[in-house]
DNA sequence: AGATGATAG
DNA sequence: AACTATCATCT
């Protein structure tokens, strides 16, 4: 350790060198630099449902699907109510907790999905819905990207060192209530901009030469949360430029996060890490509304308290196996086994991979993927459902449901669609059939349906259809039809589909909204960007007035203006940013430059062990049932005990 | 390309 | 306990 200087000395240097800091800018996954954030909705589902009614924080809220809970708020936690429980016993613990029913969709009501009072009776003729979820979760991802592209960018004028550079955090959707965001390129910049003397001189000065020391010697954390040091490191220890982009990440974090609450009423958690893996271990540690900061010299201190079952990718089988081979599920203790060691036990990927993911060593990539991949709407049945009639019904409800989702996800604007189809269906066995949807035509819920009712009859005639107890329909393998200079076509694509969507939709139907539907105010044409979204809830999400409405605006189609449409939009098959016709070139050159930057990366990458690989769980006793018999979670089974590695 | 599993939230 | 989603692996 050394000693504490109260001045900067700027005799003394970094550990770090210009190539490592470099690789900041160009997405190098292995320089130590790296900063990534994990970000985490508090009780997604639950804060939903307290901004769609506006009931207060101090309020303990939980949501309900038919007699479970599947989120429970901050408020309510202190009552013991967990999602473990059932109705009855939440309302024992926490009398004056407010239980919302999840939206649901309805046999014979058009297709649209509403609250209703009594839907946690009708188990039997409901299909629970997601959509409210997905389309709050859309406009935290929106609202992440616009205070991310704003950030530093606003008080102080800059002009950037390279102007064509475009360094901007790539966010990755990890599931509806979670990102990663790859802060690096933000936080070079800021570094360039505050630390001037970073600059590399010249060209051709030698990139391995270390940077000089931060001119600091104390970090202001504010509000952080931060993870104890390693047992040789020291807060005396003047902060090295690997403290100093956590620093800057925090705050950039704080401000993502400070504008998702302002606009939209949510709190979040945060970690940030050298890695996905550490970021999102460190978003766990302080809940709600805190975020967490694992410096470099904090990851092994930080690591030994957890079980590595708690590591993503070891929490099924795998760690089980691991588990069983070393007798222990400490990373502490999994610490000293030498890599040798685990070299007998598993296969060579997983040995080194594992060796390495303990230690804190995770280069998985942040991936620019906004985009959803499949889409699937299922339904399991209580009492197992018994004849075609039957299932055909929900198949009209999940065609709805998925033709819906495509609406709102945009697909029809992007061009983007579905080539598959595909049914799954549980009787003992899951089984599932897929066939491909026609290119030719347009995509509606009609096709979808009429697609589906041929797998189910295919799966009927295979035999031992019934009885059935889980249905499923999903819609796979995704294509951006795109080209840029395709606009008109383009176009007329979208228009006929627009039409499709008008006229061939279930009726329209009877009487409008069945229960408590939000006033349906159905203003609001094209401008779906940077609006101040009054309302979060409600009527922007409801398919009936929807999506739809935001955009293409179903009722005129016949008045649609391409101009007004923003039509000429390029989307670059490499990455799918979209963007105008005029900003392509740049963005091209940005990829060029990009590319002949990872030639460095390669190199530094070259080490870099790939994730476990699943050639085993295979071998033994084959298949069987789901054996949830002992209580606790999934311990192997039997056969399972013996590692295919070896 | 189609079917099935593993994992996770 | 549902319900979604993604990825890998076998055929």
């Amino acid at each position: 350790m050394s000693e504490h200087t109260e001045s900067y000395d700027p005799l003394k240097v970094s550990r770090f060198t210009y190539r490592q800091l470099q690789g900041l800018r160009q997405g190098s996954t292995a320089t130590p630099l790296r900063v990534i954030a994990h970000i985490d909705l508090d009780a997604f589902y639950a804060q939903c449902e307290m901004v769609r009614l506006g009931t207060p924080r101090e309020t303990p809220l939980a949501v309900r699907q038919w007699d479970s809970l599947i989120a429970i708020n901050y408020a309510a936690r202190p009552f013991g109510v967990s999602r473990l429980i059932n109705v009855a016993e939440a309302r024992k613990l926490c009398p004056d907790l407010v239980l919302q029913h999840v939206a649901t969709f309805r046999e014979g009501e058009g297709g649209r999905w509403a609250y209703r009072d009594d839907s946690f009776r009708s188990i039997s003729t409901d299909k629970v819905s997601l959509d409210p979820y997905r389309a709050q979760s859309r406009k935290i991802l929106q609202t992440m990207k616009e205070a991310l592209a704003t950030w530093g960018t606003d008080d102080t004028e800059v002009e950037s060192h390279n102007p064509k550079q475009d360094l901007s955090a790539v966010l990755e959707k990890a599931s509806i209530d979670e990102v990663f965001i790859d802060l690096s390129p933000l936080i070079y910049r800021a570094l360039l901009q505050r630390y001037p003397e970073l600059q590399m001189e010249t060209q051709d000065e030698n990139r391995d030469a270390q940077l000089p020391i931060p001119p600091i010697t104390a970090l202001q954390w504010d509000t952080d949360c931060l993870v104890d040091l390693d047992q040789h490191e020291t807060e005396e220890d003047d902060p090295d430029w690997d403290d100093v982009v956590m620093l800057i990440g925090s705050e950039i974090v704080r401000s993502v996060r400070n504008a998702v609450w302002e606009k939209l009423s949510y709190t979040c958690s945060a970690g940030l890490g050298r890695n996905k893996m550490i970021a999102k271990l460190g978003s766990a540690c302080n809940k709600p509304n805190l975020q967490t900061v694992v410096r470099n010299r904090g990851v092994q201190n930080f690591l030994n308290g957890y079980k590595f079952t708690q590591i993503r990718m070891l929490g099924g089988k795998l760690g089980d196996q691991i588990t069983a081979a070393f007798g222990t599920e400490k990373v502490s203790e999994l610490l000293n086994v030498p890599l040798e060691h685990l070299r007998t036990k598993l296969a060579d990927d997983t040995a080194s991979w594992l060796y390495g993911i303990i230690r804190g060593d995770d280069r998985t990539e942040v991936n620019p993927r906004t985009q959803i991949k499949s889409m699937l709407s299922a339904k399991s049945f209580r009492p197992s459902i018994n004849s075609v009639d039957q299932a055909e019904k929900w198949l009209r409800i999940f065609a709805a449901d998925i033709y819906g989702r495509l609406v709102e996800d945009g697909v029809l604007e992007n061009r983007r669609r579905p080539k598959v189809i595909t049914i799954h269906h549980r009787t003992a066995q899951f089984r599932s059939r897929q066939i491909p949807i026609p290119g030719s035509s347009a995509i509606d819920e009609n096709l979808l349906y009429d697609l589906a009712s041929t797998l189910l009859r295919q799966v009927v005639a295979d035999g031992k259809a019934w009885p059935c107890s889980n249905l499923s329909l999903s819609v796979s393998s995704f294509e951006d039809g795109v080209s840029n200079n395709k606009a008109i076509e383009g176009f007329l694509i979208r228009g006929d589909q627009a039409k499709a969507l008008n006229h061939s939709s279930r009726p329209r139907d009877t009487d409008d909204s069945p229960s408590e539907q939000a006033s349906t105010e159905k203003r609001r044409k094209l401008d779906r960007e940077g609006s101040k979204i009054k309302n979060f809830f409600g009527n922007s999400s409801h398919p009936e007035d929807t999506g739809a409405d935001e955009r293409d605006s179903p009722q005129e189609p016949a008045e649609m203006d391409p101009k007004l449409s923003g039509i000429p939009q390029f989307v670059c098959p490499r990455c799918s940013k979209s963007m105008i016709e005029y900003e392509k070139e740049e963005h091209d050159d940005w990829h060029f430059a990009k590319d002949l930057a990872s030639q460095d990366r390669e190199e530094a990458k070259a080490s870099q062990p790939p994730p476990p690989t699943k050639s085993n769980a295979r071998g033994t006793s084959a298949r069987g049932r789901s054996g949830r018999g002992g209580g606790g979670r999934g311990k192997p089974e039997k056969g399972q005990m013996r590692l295919a590695f070896q």
